[in-house]
DNA sequence: CGCTATAAATGGAACGTTCCAATAAATCAA
DNA sequence: TTGATTTATTGGAACGTTCCATTTATAGCG
């Protein structure tokens, strides 16, 4: 089976009884070769099993086919909806990407970075590892290789962003839980290396302020944007002397989190503790009472990172414009008991 | 700052004052070159901001060190896991692997296989999408790229195959439900395409049979291997005239949605109706009630996938036996009064 | 000192493609 | 008929690496 030596261009050449220049011509579409030349050619290349070497292909074509997708944590259903609507798009442009991930971890991330440089790549959509230092994407930008950063950005970096309206979206959940007549507040989960961070909880205590709600009375608690860390952040909480009555965390997965150590305390998400989440995974809805989100339309964010990476490509430039996605809150149980139905209007 | 024309081998050669040939040698980290030079070569690398050209390099080179990874459906969390456990192992041995998701659709598959093979990948570790047809693989297999199947297998196909021991798990968990003492048993969700659902319905049959319970009290009702699937199961079992009192689940997803659909009828898991879901996600230690399900080590199949995959490259041959994964019974309190603490033995 | 053995560095050919300039064949104008 | 134009096809020179066979420098030994 396995023919030893794998075919060649000229191997198909010989075999169809044309040029190596014709082959190529054919394996690119051109217009130019007669149609029966082009099928006897497409006929040898099927005879002889043989695959297309990108790799040397590359060598002289100015770009490659593949773009890089970056993420920072694949086990994170927020991230691979991200993925899935990048992947949508760049099906349809008949571009390939190619998912690699960091595991949250710098250290991995360069890894990978300078597999995909390697490897030729178009461009590269990055969601950074927590903790990237500020030049971890100099090589990349002085190759001049297009980079756009999707959900999250880096302190003080010229790279295109794609990312939902995070402040905005703080800033709706708070009124709704303030507006419900929570006085005493919580923001839990994440951490201040994050950009996204700032972000959210500005736009939390932003509101907090505008409504008049004392910073005595705003409890901020750090942790893991994990369930396990919202657990931890609902004890620390608890265990404050004035402990608040409503929180607004960080994302989807901490407010799973403070749901589960509530029950585990025989206190119900919504009735006697009011929690809002943030990204709306597909989950929220699901869950039991169903969580109160902030929805970012994160499959919709995916495929405008790809948009703007394959403008970037075309229009070989590697600058574009930031996007900020629009975000609506979604009202469901856990934010309180179910007297107004309606939704968050959009931003 | 983009340095036009991108920095080659000589370049940096010429940086440095060797030869090209030397400068190849200390990329591959050759003994052979002067610790001195090394130092000297490696810094006009730094200088001059060259990047590696691995498509030039496996022009000439017999193996690329890139790994395609092929998963049928990256927003599975159980798929994401298993694409972390092969990440850790490759990531040892200095291999990069690529992620590519192919979403369920086996033309999706053929265009990312294809795109893969053209990259020139060392390798390949597949989870096939459902409805690939056999031949799918013959022209990668006659080019001698090896390949493993991991979690799924093709019904009559040569290629090995990583996978639970689906099963014993199916009647580990039959027979902790007849234990319980139910005597009318359902088995809700997957269809049967799928290899591996006639493994796990074969566990669960040859339980039923061993411990006498008759044909006529088993429902067996197929369905989308999702949440949504598992909430339509229930229904239809429910309409049944004898209905079940518990449900072994094709996997864990089917399992959500059965509990989320009894607690829509105020019925409640484990002591109205026990469910046992298939996989053991970590999501089903936090779910409440929590699920009762067959524990498959996910990571730990990703990770001998990745082995196998890897002694394959090293000893250049495209066979390898295929593993069969130790299984266990999690028992959690989905699947009826928290009697019995102890978890099954692994088989 | 000359000779061999070892260590370090080198030039050139090859890998599989693309692309340009050139050719060959067919068509048209005059 | 000859030349100009169009249509298809083709050889050869890149592209950036690796690897083999050499060359050059260094050391060892009698």
């Amino acid at each position: 089976m396995a023919s030893r030596a794998k075919a060649t261009i000229l191997d198909i050449a010989r075999e169809a009884g044309v040029s190596k220049s014709t082959v190529s011509l054919v394996l690119q579409g051109s217009g130019l070769i007669r149609p029966e030349t082009a099928v006897k050619v497409r006929k040898a290349i099927e005879d002889v099993g043989y695959v297309y070497n990108r790799g040397a292909a590359n060598l002289r074509k100015a770009h490659s086919n593949v773009i890089g997708m970056v993420i920072n944590d694949l086990t994170n259903p927020f991230f691979a909806e991200l993925a899935v609507g990048m992947e949508r798009v760049f099906q349809a442009a008949g571009v390939v990407p190619f998912i690699a991930n960091t595991a949250e971890n710098p250290v991995r991330q360069e890894e990978v970075l300078k597999s995909l440089m390697e490897q030729g790549v178009a461009g590269l959509i990055v969601s950074p590892a927590r903790g990237t230092t500020p030049g971890a994407f100099r090589r990349i930008e002085t190759a001049g290789v297009p980079i756009v950063f999707a959900m999250r950005r880096l302190p003080d970096s010229r790279i295109p962003v794609i990312t939902p309206d995070n402040h905005r979206g703080a800033v709706l959940a708070t009124e709704h839980l303030i507006r419900k007549g929570h006085r005493r507040l919580a923001f839990f989960g994440g951490s201040s290396d994050l950009v996204v961070y700032h972000e959210r909880l500005g736009g939390f205590l932003e509101a907090c302020e505008t409504l008049g709600i004392p910073s005595a009375d705003r409890l901020i608690v750090e942790g893991e944007t994990s369930r396990k860390g919202g657990m931890a952040c609902l004890e620390t909480a608890l265990a404050a002397a004035e402990s608040p009555t409503a929180a607004l965390c960080f994302n989807d997965a901490v407010a799973f989190g403070v749901m589960l150590a509530l029950r585990r305390r025989n206190l119900e998400a919504g009735a006697d503790f009011a929690v809002v989440g943030f990204d709306d995974v597909t989950e929220a809805e699901h869950y039991s009472p169903a969580l109160t989100s902030v929805a970012v339309d994160t499959a919709g964010l995916g495929e405008r990172a790809a948009h703007v990476m394959l403008k970037m490509i075309q229009s070989r430039t590697t600058r574009a414009e930031d996007h900020i996605g629009a975000v609506s809150l979604v009202i469901r149980e856990s934010s309180g008991p179910d007297r107004n139905k309606q939704v968050g209007d959009a931003a």
